[in-house]
DNA sequence: CAACACTTAGTACCTGATACTATAACCTGT
DNA sequence: ACAGGTTATAGTATCAGGTACTAAGTGTTG
């Protein structure tokens, strides 16, 4: 394999691309990509400061875990702020930059969901439950970089159904409301 | 009863449970928490077949960046099986163990809810798009390792609102089911 | 006390690097 | 055309965090 050999600048931001795509790759697996030798992979790298393998795929794991965590494992998306058990409660949720859809930089809609739901969830006193009909309204997007804040408020219980209001509000603005019907689960 | 041999399977436990909470230690380190020399340690993982630090961190990289990619990154959650813009679509998503809540393994309401609003972004056929309001209804609870195949149908549209149906079915039980009405977006 | 499991020590070697030195090849201007 | 600077390559020493193996203790226990 043959690759015409390219100027400086080009190939480190050929090598940048290709690292950002494929950061699994060793210098040499670089260096025969971009046909060059891998005393010039290695300079380029320390030049653009991008750092050796290990070091990136030790990052990738610590980042992408937080992420991960972020959405999947904890009980509440976003961050609890306050909680009273049984009647209402509020967390705050930044948007990042893999929240938001890359040409527009708004917000998907399911992260707004999804704090609002897990808050709807957490406020409710039963050891089980679920989510059993929800109606939402989006009302202005969202920007990536913003904060938003979730109020959930339990305003009626009859029997094992709990309804909730969850309002959203993006500063003084509110960007979403909510209503859930949550379903508390006895086990049997 | 040998006394030795119980000592060796509580320390290869505790080794186990410490390297599942903190899987970016060395043997190094792993020795001096447990007090033992660095060889025990090795011998151990070798016994236990639990990879050296790189290669849990390698996995954990790459795991974890499918994970994030899963819900954050791609256009669509869960896999597009079929699209019809302007139409109708379909998606499949498979339950994964870090969807579902740890007691009741019952799947997270927000990743059903994603897959039926990333569908319905997705079969309108608008540049740019943004839920406005959905109308949600959770029928069965759904576990982990199913397989949920939802349908998404244009039914009506007036000026820039499309009025999106999502139905969401385990096999041939309907679990969930979402009215959306969506926004397109004409940039100005 | 002898047998055997367990633990520790130590060596050679591996990968994927950093850090540094030395030299070769390529432009560029005058 | 040739000097001078930039760019590329070669090579060496060293490192972390291991694997794989050999050898020598240290218990435990029957």
């Amino acid at each position: 394999m043959h690759m015409a050999k390219v100027k400086k600048k080009i190939r480190q931001q050929l090598l940048a691309d290709r690292i950002q795509e494929q950061p699994f790759l060793t210098d040499e697996e670089l260096a025969r990509l971009l046909a060059v030798s891998i005393q010039t992979i290695r300079l380029d790298r320390l030049e653009m400061g991008i750092p050796e393998l290990r070091e990136r795929v030790r990052r990738m794991a610590e980042n992408a875990q937080a992420k991960v965590k972020a959405i999947s494992s904890g009980e509440v998306v976003g961050e609890l702020i306050d909680l009273e058990l049984g009647h209402s409660g509020i967390s705050m949720l930044r948007i990042t930059d893999d929240m938001v859809f890359e040409k527009t930089r708004v917000a998907r809609g399911h992260y707004v969901f999804s704090q609002a739901n897990s808050l709807a969830l957490a406020v409710i006193d039963a050891p089980m439950a679920v989510t059993g009909v929800a109606n939402i309204k989006y009302k202005v997007p969202v920007h990536v970089g913003e904060k938003l804040v979730a109020k959930a408020e339990i305003v009626r219980q009859r029997g094992n159904k709990y309804f909730v209001w969850v309002k959203t509000r993006n500063g003084d603005q509110e960007v979403f409301r909510a209503k859930f019907i949550m379903v508390s689960w006895t086990e049997k």
